[in-house]
RNA sequence: GCCGACUUAGCUCAGUUGGCAGAGCAUCUGUUUUGUAAACAGGAGGUCGAAGGUUCGAAUCCUUUAGUCGGCACCA
């Protein structure tokens, strides 16, 4: 076990494991305070914001109105991290008076900002490297000399301490490690991110498109994109109705007064897009999401208790005016259509409600083999609350609620606030795409205040009216997103039950053959299976060869041999070996893929 | 929305200090009838994202604008 020793921000020296999670941190956190100086020396006057170990490397952030570093500059930003990163340097922590140090950084604001932060009782600590000191916060390697298989990434944007309303700095991205191959190993693991990125394969594969020339955000389902779509509305649609959903369809517009009514219009507004105006007082708008409409299906009758829960669902158009910066290919768009449900319970049945929604939930996730996710629990922000419906009690007996399911079923969860809907805390269920951003893909959502305000109810045991909860719940997230995520999580070699073309045939010799092609496609198809012949004049090499790069699950050859023996030859995906067998050795494999959503 | 980069044929991309807009793949036409990852030949295809400007002359320089990409912020 390799050792390196951790200098602390109180002094502190200690040695760890460096294969550990800390030691792995402290290597970034030196390699980012090594970047800083290297920026400090390279750039006079450079401003510098905080220097930072994330999750997948390292950061600086800098002011760039004096000093804008261009991506060609970051080359000589490494050279100057190796002269830091000498045998004989060491991180030194020296403690000055607060005072001093800000005297020392008077033209920093951000600095300034850091030191005052980290200071204890007018006096701070600092990390020094050579002539180079800032505030020492997290651990940091005694010896630099390991600061050696780093790159430093890219330059982007982003704001002085995450606030949007604070000055944007540049930030300069960098990724290290102990080992070489560890670093060409991520490298190479980032450069095949981008080979997953369900845009490239939505293009590779004609799945879908978005022209600029008719509006950003607004994707178009090519022929095989839809038929993906397809599969998964039919099968989301089948599963919640045998669980009880009742499938509706409603309006995407609705007059405004309805989401003045809801709180959309109050709290929602900036995302939703401009009313339309009638002309004759009327306003219509294009919802932005689905509540209010099942609201107006359960109002549309007198609701007896005997009815609760009441599961409403559909696959519900919605509109929303995202921000042109957060858009990207199909996981965020401006028109998106969310499988959404909202159950109408009883307070007595909010828990076993939620249960079994998350009891669904798993069941669908273990149908589409999807593993790599975990659930957040969404709160509000307690030092923000105006953000948010205004009941306290509500979201704190909501919250807890949410809680007590989740340790009921034994289910692990981190906790965050901050990331509630307006109307009520949720359970979210967080994946990553293939770039490694964080999103949002399932959710489920109670909401005491809806129902308040629409002023919902239903006739109890005791013939009186009482109030309803909602809960608003996405299995498998919206169209959009949820292809999006399983182009990457497949990497487009989608398991047959949801490959747009499950089968392609080709004749070895179109004269010959073309004819037991197409019985073979009749029967294929009778038999509800996605297929097609390829039919044109090519060579057999090159119609196998797209037929892999398109990535269809089972390829078909037909010459002689197969007519012989009334059989076909098959190949699957991704693999060269080719296997013989009879037609109805061949179906019986392929509807047995389908019935069991299997990808062999 | 903010910061930066980018935008050339259906796709992927060249295009030098401003001087006649190119390649590969795809498409079309012929020839070829093929046994497991690209047959051969020929043809067609572009107001260089858009609008303005500088210049004898702009894909190339400047301004504005739209979109895309990487981030940030925001979110399914």
């Amino acid at each position: 076990m390799a050792e390196v020793q951790v200098l602390a921000s109180d002094g502190s020296v200690k040695k760890i494991d460096r294969d550990s999670k800390e030691g792995l941190q402290a290597l970034r956190q030196t390699t980012a305070l090594l970047l800083a100086a290297a920026l400090h020396q390279q750039f006079d006057g450079i401003r510098l914001g905080a220097d930072v170990a994330s999750d997948d490397g390292f950061y600086v952030d800098s002011d760039k109105d004096d000093v804008q570093v261009s991506a060609d500059e970051l080359g000589q930003l490494e050279d100057g991290i190796k002269k830091f990163a000498k045998d004989d340097a060491k991180i030194e922590r020296v403690e000055v008076p607060l005072a001093d140090a800000l005297a020392e950084v008077k033209n920093d604001p951000y600095q300034s900002e850091l030191l005052k932060t980290a200071a204890d009782n007018d006096k701070v600590a600092l990390f020094k490297v050579g002539d180079f000191a800032t505030v020492a916060t997290e651990d940091v390697l005694c010896y630099v000399d390991v600061v050696k298989n780093f790159k430093v990434l890219s330059v982007a944007g982003a704001y002085w301490q995450g606030k949007s309303s604070n000055p944007m700095l540049q930030r300069i991205y960098g990724t290290v490690f102990y080992k070489k191959d560890a670093l060409e190993d991520d490298l190479k693991a980032r450069q095949e991110a981008r080979e997953r990125d369900h845009r490239v394969i939505g293009n590779d594969l004609d799945l879908f498109f978005v022209d600029p020339k008719v509006g950003a955000g607004l994707p178009y389902w090519m022929p095989k994109g839809a038929t993906i779509r397809r599969v998964i509305e039919r099968y989301i649609i089948d599963k919640e109705v045998a669980n009880g959903y009742k499938h509706v369809y409603t309006p995407i517009l609705m007059n405004l007064d309805v989401y003045k009514t809801s709180g959309h219009w109050q709290h929602y507004r900036e995302d939703m897009f401009p009313p339309m105006d009638m002309g004759d007082g009327e306003q219509l708008e294009l919802r932005p999401m689905n509540c209010p409409s099942h609201i107006q299906i359960y109002k549309h009758h007198i609701r007896s208790y005997r009815e609760l829960p009441l599961r409403i669902a559909e696959l519900g158009m919605m509109h929303r005016y995202e921000k042109s910066g957060a858009l990207s290919g199909l996981q965020r768009v401006r028109e998106m259509t969310l499988n959404d449900g909202h159950t109408f319970v009883a307070p007595s049945q909010i828990l076993d409600e939620f249960k079994s929604i998350l009891q669904l939930m798993i069941e669908v996730y273990h149908d589409f083999d999807i593993n790599d996710y975990s659930f957040r629990l969404s709160y509000r922000d307690p030092k923000n609350t105006d953000k948010y419906f205004d009941d306290d009690e509500m979201w704190n007996n909501a919250q807890t609620m949410l809680k007590q399911a989740m340790d009921d079923m034994g289910l692990d969860y981190y906790e965050a606030e901050g990331e509630a809907a307006f109307y009520g805390p949720k359970l979210d269920v967080q994946t990553k795409t293939a770039l490694g951003n964080d999103e949002t893909l399932s959710t489920i959502q109670l909401d005491f205040m809806l129902p308040k305000q629409f002023d919902l109810h239903y006739i109890g045991e005791d013939g009186q009216e009482h109030r309803p909860i909602m809960i608003h719940r996405g299995l498998v997230s919206t169209m959009e997103r949820f292809t999006a995520y399983l182009t990457e999580m497949y990497k487009g070699a989608f398991p047959t039950w949801l490959s747009p073309e499950q089968v392609k045939i080709i004749p070895v010799r179109e004269d010959l053959h073309a004819d037991y092609a197409e019985d073979l496609r009749k029967e294929l198809a009778a038999a509800g299976i996605r297929v097609s012949v390829d039919h044109r004049n090519e060579k057999m090499g090159y119609k196998i060869r797209e037929a892999q790069t398109q990535k269809v699950p089972y390829t078909l050859v037909v010459g002689d041999n197969e007519v012989k023996d009334s059989g076909v030859t098959v190949r699957k995906y991704g693999e060269e070996k080719q296997v013989s067998k009879s037609k109805q050795d061949f179906l019986d494999e392929i509807l047995g893929d389908l019935s069991s959503y299997s990808r062999e």
